[in-house]
DNA sequence: AAACTCACG
DNA sequence: ACGTACGTGAGTTTT
């Protein structure tokens, strides 16, 4: 039996779009909705496998039906421009994968659907009909599926309707359907309908009359006096109404449904569009060859001599080479003198990878390449001698995933090419040569030609926006200094780590045993939705407000049953010690390296404020709030012989809006070293100074924590548990005491708003394309970000100079003490015991002089034999 | 792969 | 009316 799929395009295109969030490419270019609708049609496909396959659409201009009714645009909703602008793109998609769009003059998508739907019957297949609107329901038979897909950012429901299904669930007919829809109406297709005639007296009706001739005819038995008063008032109305919602199933449209067969959809100009488009998930639907074949691609000359590597420098010339060096199987260095056609790979057997890049930098070059410090794990290279592509990328626009050779070569290059994953597959981190040697040639020659081509446009691209000072004395001498700090990582205390985690057990266990007694069965306490049927079904405990895909069990809703049920405490504290034990106990355990050190990743090219995050493990969020989360801290000691120092800045990010805002009261507060909460706190709650109670203090800490959140009254209510009034007349009082706060945040959104970016007191800055969105939430989120970013990355900018300087004082010294953790406002230094003093100095002096702002930068600073000890 | 929860600044 | 604090990463369960 062979099987077509008939797709209503603008409907699907439309539940994507509102069912998925914002997607932009490089271009700015909105993509959600197209994603949604691909994602949504391979579902299908996969399920189905058709024969035969159409996306229908309609024609811009007003359709026949349409203009049976006059004021047809009054209310029609304006589609939004995010949207609109993706019809296009879809359409290009469709045909660069063969699909055949259907349209016609004066029809709509609804009438070619349902033509062909009639004619793929006759001719004995079987139809699925994929819409996001019920409208069509009126088409299905048993032959007939009608699919509606719930949209969500990957899994899509999809709910089918056979005539049967139409049946059970509308109590009508399909056929009857159209007359239902007669006296309901429905606002979104213009269809008025008869007023006070809703879909539940709708559905009574016509399974009670079968037609709206014959509910006519009998009007005055109909039930509810209303309804049956306006059918006979609306009749007119009721009968134009049928006309508009019943679907031309005869439309004279020369389309056969032989002309619908599937061909191959993967083509070369289809694997080009999603690579513009961005959609990497879908690429990846693609034979591994469909790619390289379309593509014109460098090729590394293999096994190239040292030698002729020399040759070519001195024919060619040129100041900059493109590098690349793979760590894995094959090792050897890929150059790139100029682009595609001077590509040379060096194997290391031949000569050494250091010796080839020593070689280059000799002869004047300066190497570039992506991920400089990755490579710095395998080869030495000199500060000033190299360019960093992906973080010069990064600071471009920071708010990419990825800064590979691939995401360059398209965002300054223009070129499009496959990546890693297109070519090696998702879980391959090892390389093999000789499987698809050509592909992996080609792969190695792009991997140092972008870098060497994208030079030039990176650079520029800096200058233009006056970043380059920010990435010449800040972002690549931290890369320097970031691969230090994973090279020298952190001793761990292995026993003692097993040791905390083997005392949690016995106490997990205790906690078990209390919350199944309390809830009187066994369950997974681990499991949300489970822990959701124990206390909000079956210990009934007061509705816990919040629900998305259930109850919410969170800490925040749970803090407040605690005085409901003694198994909410039981729970509370099973989350904290199973969170102790799962993330911290076990599994910094795992990355205890054969030194006895833990050596984390710290990354350059994640954060879009500009700040450095920590992964493999996350050494950034080891616990510190709660004593016993933070007796873990024990496990991290130095080495013998040496001490930790470990310096903080104090209310960092509240000492640069100070700087930025300007303002008088603030900086004055903070050059007094005044304690700037009880300050804030005596003036938002008028109370003497002296008099300001430990509540007031917190609820001001609050409100200053708020404003450099980029305040919002509901945001506030939230944190200090009070109305959101409440929370308003405290951000006004703030507003009032620091009158050019608030200008400044004020300004920092018209300014983002009229830039399209927020900027640092180094420059870096943040692009902000949601400040633009028709979205109030999207808007909203816009403007908090404008508000914080300049000053939660003018704090990374100076941790970073202080990082910089901090290293450069202990190493132009000679001296063994070493920088090995950052924590945003935080640096962690191993010092040598005979250092300590001295680095307490070094961190004091380079941490509160990295920049010279309004007020002073202070930091605390402490030493100890643990991390514990030293914070 | 996403949702939920929770650790940090 | 909308429905949120800003920035991260990891483990567990569920789909």
């Amino acid at each position: 039996m062979s099987k077509a799929v008939l797709i209503d395009g603008l409907s699907i295109l439309n539940r994507a779009f509102y069912g998925i969030p914002d997607l932009t490419n490089s271009e700015g270019l909105h993509t959600n909705a197209v994603y949604g609708f691909l994602n949504i049609m391979f579902k299908i496909l996969d399920e189905e496998h058709p024969q035969y396959l159409g996306v229908a659409f309609d024609v811009s201009a007003p359709t026949f039906r349409h203009k049976l009714f006059d004021d047809y645009k009054g209310t029609r909703k304006a589609m939004p421009d995010e949207l609109r602008q993706q019809i296009p793109v879809m359409k290009d998609v469709l045909a660069a994968m063969h699909i055949k769009t259907l349209e016609k003059e004066g029809y709509e998508a609804d009438d070619i659907i349902g033509t062909l739907c009639a004619k793929c019957e006759a001719a004995g297949m079987d139809v699925s009909v994929i819409s996001g609107d019920r409208d069509l329901l009126q088409l299905a038979t048993d032959k007939v599926k009608i699919r509606i897909p719930k949209t969500k950012m990957t899994g899509t429901e999809i709910e089918d309707y056979y005539a049967a299904d139409v049946q059970e669930k509308y109590h009508v007919t399909p056929t009857e359907f159209i007359d239902m829809k007669a006296l309901m109406g429905d606002a979104s297709d213009n269809i008025p309908g008869v007023p006070s005639i809703g879909e539940k007296t709708a559905a009574k009706i016509i399974s009670a009359y079968k037609n709206i001739e014959t509910a006519y005819a009998h009007a005055s038995e109909i039930k509810p006096k209303k309804a049956s008063e306006n059918l006979v008032t609306y009749w007119e109305q009721a009968k134009l109404s049928k006309v508009l919602a019943a679907i031309d199933t005869h439309c004279p449209i020369d389309i056969s449904p032989q002309e619908l067969a599937v061909g191959d959809m993967y083509t070369p100009e289809a694997y080009l569009l999603f690579k513009r488009l961005e959609f990497k998930n879908i690429i990846s639907r693609f034979d591994q060859d469909t790619a390289p074949a379309a593509l014109e691609i460098p090729k590394a000359r293999q096994e190239t001599s040292p030698d002729l590597l020399w040759e070519a420098c001195d024919t060619y010339g040129g100041t900059c080479a493109g590098i690349y060096y793979h760590d894995q199987a094959p090792t050897g260095l890929c150059v790139s003198l100029d682009g595609p056609d001077h590509s040379f790979f060096i194997s290391e057997d031949i000569c050494s990878s250091q010796a080839v890049a020593d070689g280059l930098i000799g002869r004047g070059y300066i190497l570039c390449l992506c991920h400089v410090k990755e490579t710095l794990a395998h080869i030495k290279l000199p500060q000033d001698k190299v360019f960093d592509s992906s973080i010069a990328a990064y600071l471009i626009n920071p708010l990419k995933d990825t800064y590979n050779y691939d995401d360059i070569a398209r965002d300054f290059l223009g070129i499009t090419l496959p990546s890693h994953q297109d070519i090696f597959g998702k879980n391959s981190h090892e390389v093999i040569r000789g499987q698809n040697s050509q592909t992996f040639d080609n792969f190695l020659g792009w991997n140092c030609a972008v870098p060497r081509m994208s030079y030039e446009p990176l650079k520029d691209a800096l200058a233009q926006t006056q970043m380059d000072r920010l990435y010449e004395e800040i972002e690549l001498p931290l890369a320097f200094v970031l691969r230090s700090m994973e090279d020298y990582g952190i001793k761990t205390q292995r026993d003692a780590l097993k040791a905390y985690g083997d005392a949690l057990i016995s106490r997990i266990r205790e906690l078990e045993k209390n919350i199944y007694d309390l809830a009187g069965e066994e369950f997974n306490i681990n499991s949300p939705k489970q822990l959701g049927v124990i206390l909000f079904e079956k210990l009934r405990l007061p509705y816990g407000k919040k629900t998305k895909t259930g109850y919410s069990t969170s800490a925040e809703v749970l803090e407040k049953l605690r005085t409901e049920d003694p198994i909410v405490n039981f729970i509370l504290e099973y989350r904290q010690l199973t969170k102790l034990k799962s993330t911290y106990a076990d599994g910094l355990e795992g990355y205890i390296q054969e030194d006895g050190r833990i050596h984390g990743k710290f990354h350059q090219t994640i954060t879009a404020t500009g700040r450095i995050s920590s992964t493999e493990p996350n050494l950034q969020n080891i616990p510190i709030r709660m004593e016993l989360g933070r007796l873990i801290r024990k496990v991290f000691v130095p080495e013998d012989g040496y001490v930790f120092v470990d310096a903080d800045y104090s209310q960092i990010e509240l000492r640069v809006l100070a700087h930025m805002s300007g303002d008088q009261n603030l900086i004055q507060a903070y050059r007094e070293e005044q304690d700037i909460h009880k300050i804030t706190a005596s003036q938002v709650f008028h109370t003497p100074l002296d008099q300001v109670t430990p509540l007031q203090r917190r609820n001001a800490k609050a409100v200053n924590f708020g404003i450099v959140y980029g305040i919002s009254s509901f945001g506030l209510s939230q944190d200090l548990s009070i109305t959101r009034k409440e929370a308003g007349e405290y951000i006004e009082k703030y507003f009032q005491t620091y009158p050019q706060v608030k200008a400044f945040l004020d300004r920092m959104v018209s300014d983002a708003r009229e830039k399209g970016y927020s900027i640092t007191l180094f420059g870096r800055r943040r692009p902000m394309p949601e400040l633009k969105s028709s979205n109030f939430m999207q808007r909203s989120f816009g403007e908090r970000i404008a508000m914080n970013s300049p000053i939660q990355g003018t704090a990374a900018d100076i941790i970073k100079i202080a990082m910089i300087r901090v290293k450069d004082r202990l190493e132009s010294m000679n001296l063994k003490s070493r920088l090995i953790l950052q924590v945003h406002d935080e640096l962690l230094i191993e010092a040598a015991k005979d250092e300590e003093s001295l680095v307490r100095d070094i961190l004091k002096e380079e941490m509160e002089n990295a920049a010279h702002l309004e007020v002073p930068l202070e930091i605390d600073i402490h030493t100890g034999n643990n991390w514990y000890e030293a914070k």
